[in-house]
DNA sequence: GGCATATTTCGCAGAAATGCGAAATAGTCG
DNA sequence: CGACTATTTCGCATTTCTGCGAAATATGCC
């Protein structure tokens, strides 16, 4: 039988939601669906500041979502829940109207 | 090809996101995951005001997470996108560690 | 119509998130 | 060590989100 969740379960789970909860940190994501890339080509394809881009991914990377790695001068990122890029396939798929496999939703 | 996602994409998924990213809803989404519930079921389960409860209701049918029905006095909301519930499931598997079956994941 | 119940909307005060530029940190090269 | 590059941290002003109680709306009943 299911046993209700507790808050502190709960709020981890919100805590992976708001960290995707914003369009910049969802192109980062993007970007980052096909390997690492460093900090310094996240910022040009996100279009707005240093201070702000690496705000989103340490946002992101507290929930768990990216990890990091440095090399030499450069910091690389990538994706640590792959489950997340296939949920997005997912979500736009459903909320197109289509009847979704959901099979294929998280790869 | 892959074409880069519009801003207006990432917006309108980023709500879908947005709304999750708060423990009261997910809450509210465990409680709907086996069937339909009326807004007083809802606001004894999450334990705050009734007009907090429908706001945090009405975010989630905003981005389309849930629909509602009223019948006679009650409104009774459900689950639009079955799939966000097998993905939460998911990642609570994932951020445990566990080598993840990603076939499970969107069922 | 008039009253009771279920739910939403409104207005407000406090909390959290955002974006930015300046300053701090860390690694590399000479 | 000193100059340089890549990135993060800080402080601040602005916006957005939250929760609450009061008021508004909608529905059913007598």
């Amino acid at each position: 039988m299911k046993t209700r969740a507790t808050l502190k379960q709960l709020e981890s789970r919100a805590e992976v939601f708001k960290a995707l909860g914003h369009p910049d940190r969802l192109r980062i994501l993007a970007d980052l669906a096909d390997g690492e890339r460093c900090v310094c080509e996240l910022v040009e394809s996100v279009g707005s500041g240093w201070s702000t881009v690496s705000r989103h991914l340490s946002v992101l990377k507290a929930a768990g979502v990216l990890t990091d790695e440095k090399r030499g001068l450069q910091v690389f990122y990538r994706v640590a829940l792959p489950c997340v890029s296939t949920f997005m396939e997912c979500l736009d798929a459903a909320r197109q109207g289509e009847a979704v496999e959901m099979r294929r939703c998280c790869r």
